[in-house]
DNA sequence: ATAGGCTGTCGAAGCGCTTCGACACCCCCT
DNA sequence: AGGGGGTGTCGAAGCGCTTCGACAGCCTAT
């Protein structure tokens, strides 16, 4: 294992001097630097970051919560994951990987032991356990997602209300009255996580105001859920002609049983998904949706955090617009009969 | 931040018997170590992981890396992820995210700066350009996956070539003489991912054996690709009555497109997965499948490189065998017209 | 009764790096 | 010519922990 000492000797210079050109915190001669850089590379060093931890206090790391929930989809959250990993680096930070598993102790434990520089908490509940903690340490701390209280917190979270809005506008421009909006499995919103509410939230709201009928009902993913759900919806009301879906193991389940009461998309019933584009795009009807900026989600995260990190902004919360694209899922009303 | 000395004070002992009782490297007596044991929680003691690390040139942390690819069903490497994260935390180890990104010199980044104690790889390609770094640098480490030269390498993976045997065994007994393989994407096998090229491997041998014909198709995920290729199957074997699919994103498609066709699933053609329980589960047909055990490779892995950095166990292979579970989506063949 | 071996505790020496203050040295200004 | 202000480099003091050797005190075996 090569040291900053043996680097030095090598370059002929103090270790202080290896140490700032590392850093750049001090002027060095380009000629010093120079020397000093052909060292490195000759020797092949790489700083300890043990040592580096120790004497500056930073770790250059990153911790980022997982949860280890099942009923959530899964791809979005990976996609963040992979986001944030690939923008910490370019930030010189590398990324912990945290289960839920762990808990609320895990803040303390990383707070305590200075193992990261901050943390982005993904899937928060409306009331986080993890928030009190979170002030409490003053860790810097990102979430992604939005919990009920956010004085104090930084989030970045794509716009549910306005993305439920987004999608009722549509349907309500294209000649739909009667929409349902198939949510997230029951334990999504027991649990409160704010996402499933507030899109909701944004569909009941300018459904109102739009004058169109709302029937909502949660769905736990796979093909007998939905049969489930959906017999029940077209009891109460069989004239429902527009969809919103936000659960993606929903999507493919639902547009099977419709083609299978001959119900024929989007000539008879338009579907609208939030969901990622992906999904969206290999879907068995090429979806109209409203994409979850996954990639987006996790590197403004990050830039948030780093932000934080180095003493510049403060607590913000930032909604991301989201973006409806019209595929071949959605079409006019049809006539009434 | 609470100190190793403050906690010794606070118990009236030195900070090297404070440390003796977090490590329990040397006898401690019941009376020391219960007042020193008070202290630490009255004080809220956690140890500082940089000081840690640079003392005893051990940082606690695995390394796993991810590659970044799309064209490989993410929930199984989240899952993997998972598991390895929960399992490194029983060990008394975290888990470093490490993306495809900065491609094989973060292996030298990670060796070189002792950031982590060993390191976890997936998505490894027959011939990995890592694996020379890895060997270089005597890096402890395990892959999940199978390279092509596997000495002095530790590997998990789940025997693939026996999946592929147990499917076309299957499709055998039942009396389908006509068999087809859709396969992960092209990309997937120009890359030399090698469990795409050892399932079919092992479909081909057992196949063989059998008396059967097989077709090999490899198909992109999504809903035309797949009715592509299923039309080209048809077209060139029309007595085609057995699946093999080991593209999940290409499941509900094929179903879908049977369907449409006008063959039932199991009454005229049955379908063999591997993939993921919780697939096989969802999918509009309860699937006959073999699971892909993602959870106990993550376990595995990290056990077997925990012996390594504990100094216990060498290179070593672990196949876990294969399961198949047989639901609705395979029956015996229909009889020949 | 005494030598020898355990047990439990302590002090001190690092681990490899960052960072602060000190200080040559050179250049420019008056 | 001499003082003032940059530059560029160095030495040394830690950062908080582990670990080695030392040693006091006690118990057992002779």
């Amino acid at each position: 294992m090569v040291t900053l000492a043996e680097v030095a000797q090598h370059a002929g210079v103090s270790a202080s001097t290896v140490s700032y050109v590392l850093s750049g915190k001090r002027s060095i001669s380009a000629n010093t630097r120079q020397r000093v850089e052909r060292s490195i590379r000759e020797l092949g060093y790489h700083p300890n970051a043990g040592a580096r931890a120790l004497a500056s206090s930073r770790s250059n790391i990153i911790a980022l919560m997982i949860p280890l929930r099942t009923d959530i989809y899964v791809p979005v959250m990976m996609e963040i994951a992979i986001a944030v990993a690939t923008t910490a680096r370019t930030h010189g930070y590398d990324v912990l990987l945290l289960t839920g598993e762990e808990g609320p102790d895990a803040v303390r434990r990383v707070a305590g032991s200075g193992l990261a520089d901050g943390m982005i908490l993904m899937d928060v509940e409306l009331d986080d356990e993890r928030l009190p903690l979170l002030r409490e340490t003053d860790q810097p701390a990102v979430l992604i997602g939005m919990p009920a209280d956010t004085t104090g917190l930084t989030c970045v979270d794509l716009d549910f209300k306005a993305t439920g809005a987004l999608c009722a506008e549509h349907l309500a421009q294209r000649g739909h009255r009667d929409i349902a909006v198939i949510g997230e499995a029951p334990a999504v919103y027991e649990r409160h996580t704010g996402f499933a509410e507030r899109t909701l939230d944004g569909v009941r709201t300018r459904a109102r105001e739009l004058g169109l009928r709302l029937l909502h009902r949660p769905c736990e993913g796979g093909y007998d859920a939905m049969a489930l759900t959906l017999a029940r919806i077209l009891d109460e009301r069989p004239g429902t002609t527009g969809f919103v879906v936000q659960n993606e193991s929903a999507l493919e389940p639902l547009l099977a049983l419709l083609r299978q009461r001959g119900r024929a998309v989007p000539e008879d019933v338009s579907v609208v998904a939030v969901c990622p584009e992906q999904v969206a795009v290999q879907a068995s009807v090429r979806l109209t949706s409203v994409a979850i900026p996954a990639q987006e989600m996790g590197r403004r995260a990050v830039e948030q955090l780093v932000a934080k990190l180095d003493g510049r902004g403060g607590d913000e919360v930032v909604l991301l617009a989201p973006e409806l694209t019209v595929r071949a899922s959605s079409g006019p009303a049809p006539a009434q009969p």
